[in-house]
RNA sequence: GCGCUCAUCGUCUAGCCUGGUCUAGGACACCGCCCUUUCACGGCGGCGACGGGGGUUCGAAUCCCCCUGGGCGUACCA
């Protein structure tokens, strides 16, 4: 164990998405090549936003993916006691005060003052007030430096430094007593000895605010690393309105987990040239140093791809298990049927996704299967009949449904007939599959089974 | 508006720190050819970028400045 303790913060008001995602693959990552502690602290002192099934979908998603936490989850909400403690300490101290503004009139200052092209902080009325109204909701405030500068030395993007009077008083606790962001992610990140704090760059502006309160604790500050954000096709922060952001969604639409961590980490992560990635390769290689300074473009085309190869190299056993839940989701029955391992291994090369698969296996489970009409009008004329029968016939010879015995046997069957596989082939592929695109028709029959085969071939034949 | 920040093919990026080896490399997408029983896979090839302007230098994608453009923040959200 190394001294690295790194975390992942999420708020529990929604699923986990893209974005998250990355953060927490990132801060995994250091945190195992590092040999350090990875903790998931669950960021839910909104009580009104924060939801159980939110974090049932965190977790969740977070165990699809593979990152185990060292620690936790820790639940925010379970701390107030300690907040609220850290809170009367900065009270006492002098470093916070009683705030007896109201909402309504902080809004008209900040809207007045923006009006009037100020900065819209907070005006500082209760700053220096030292009288206690009775029974007047008021909220706790944390006493900003109001001169001098804050800088840091940020492990993506180099020293940073804010001048204080840009930093506002804040609040750090809300008038129904409960804590807010900014100070419990201090005090909880003091607490639990994290050393790097890995996040989204959105939280740049945030960090000054919290140095000041590191300080104002005495607390030692730790690092902090913020990775660029990722962004829209329109270039504008990702969103619902650029389709499916919830990781979970990419399970539901067919994605592998390690298409998507592949993914994932080389948006604002590369090593040389490298594209493909295992998750012990990521381990291995992956370093603050190689993480780019500027937002990335979700790209969902090239997520397809890494899909498309790791469902190309998957375990046709692994998959096959996978396909079965994707075909039950499609309303596919296959307890009946060829053996999935052997159908995957037809499709690993033409699916993309698990959903695309479990489509292009649909045919094999069929009873009878449906024939695209302009397929049919193309390849199962009448004409065909004659050939389609000597294909069952010479079909039914066969003792063993291997690719190559079949492959033989089409050979007797256009020496036959005098025809080429291009004038049998396609009528046989339409009547086997239903339509004109499938795997080979070898393949085909083999998976199928001499039986089923001819059984489908027959059928088609007789309605010639 | 103000603050912070970023800037290489359409997109993800290598190169930048330690200027010359960059007529800028790889990947996705797109186009073409080959392979082929269909569809795919695969192979080969093509298209395509250093935002603009100043400097420094014998030499700049690489260093400096300005401009422009983008992102984020500016909550009793996190």
């Amino acid at each position: 164990m190394s001294e690295l303790r790194v975390r992942f913060a999420p708020s529990p008001t929604g699923h986990l998405h893209i974005g998250g995602a990355r953060t927490a693959l990132f801060n995994y990552l250091l945190a195992r090549k590092e040999q350090g502690t990875f903790v998931l602290r669950i960021e839910d002192t909104d009580v009104a936003r924060s939801t159980q099934e939110s974090v049932d979908a965190i977790l969740d998603a977070m165990k699809w993916l593979g990152f185990t936490c060292d620690e936790g989850p820790v639940y925010q909400s379970e701390r107030f006691e300690l907040y609220r403690e850290k809170i009367d300490q900065l009270v006492s101290e002098g470093k916070a005060y009683r705030c007896y503004c109201r909402q309504d009139e902080l809004d008209q200052k900040r809207e007045a003052a923006q009006a009037k092209g100020l900065k819209p902080k907070y005006d500082g009325t209760c700053r220096d007030r030292s009288d206690h109204p009775e029974n007047t909701p008021y909220v706790i405030r944390f006493r900003s430096p109001l001169s001098g500068e804050t800088s840091f030395n940020d492990r993506v993007k180099g020293v940073i430094t804010f001048s204080n009077d840009e930093l506002d008083d804040l609040i750090i606790q809300r008038t129904d007593g409960t804590p807010t962001y900014n100070f419990v992610v201090v005090v909880d990140d003091a607490t639990m000895n994290i050393t790097l704090v890995l996040r989204g760059d959105d939280h740049i502006n945030n960090t000054p605010r919290q140095i000041v309160m590191y300080k104002a604790l005495g607390y030692p500050v730790p690092d902090f690393a913020h990775v660029p954000m990722i962004l829209g096709s329109d270039k504008t922060r990702l969103s619902k309105r650029h389709g499916a952001t919830s990781v979970m969604a990419y399970r539901d639409m067919g994605y592998l987990p390690e298409a998507l961590v592949n993914y994932l980490v080389r948006l604002g992560w590369s090593h040389g040239d490298d594209e493909i990635f295992s998750m012990e390769e990521l381990i291995e290689k992956f370093s603050l140093d190689n993480i780019g300074r500027s937002a990335s473009v979700f790209n969902p085309d090239k997520l397809l791809w890494l899909n498309a190869h790791y469902i190309k190299t998957g375990h046709s056993q692994r998959l096959a298990d996978l396909l079965k839940e994707y075909m039950q989701a499609a309303g596919i029955e296959t307890s009946k049927g060829p053996n999935l391992v052997a159908v995957v291994k037809t499709l690993q090369e033409r699916a993309r996704t698990m959903v695309e698969m479990a489509e292009a296996a649909r045919f094999y489970f069929a009873d009878t299967v449906e024939v695209d009409p302009s397929a049919a009008e193309k390849f199962l004329t009448a004409d065909k009949k004659p050939v389609l029968g000597a294909v069952i016939r010479h079909l039914h010879l066969l003792k063993q449904a291997d690719e190559v015995s079949i492959g033989k046997t089409f050979d007797t069957i256009m020496e036959e007939t005098g025809l080429k596989l291009g004038k049998i082939g396609p009528s046989v592929r339409v009547a086997l599959t239903g339509s004109t695109s499938s795997p080979g028709i070898y393949e085909v029959i083999s998976v199928l089974g001499i039986e089923e085969s001819c059984r489908r071939l027959q059928r088609i034949q007789e309605s010639l």
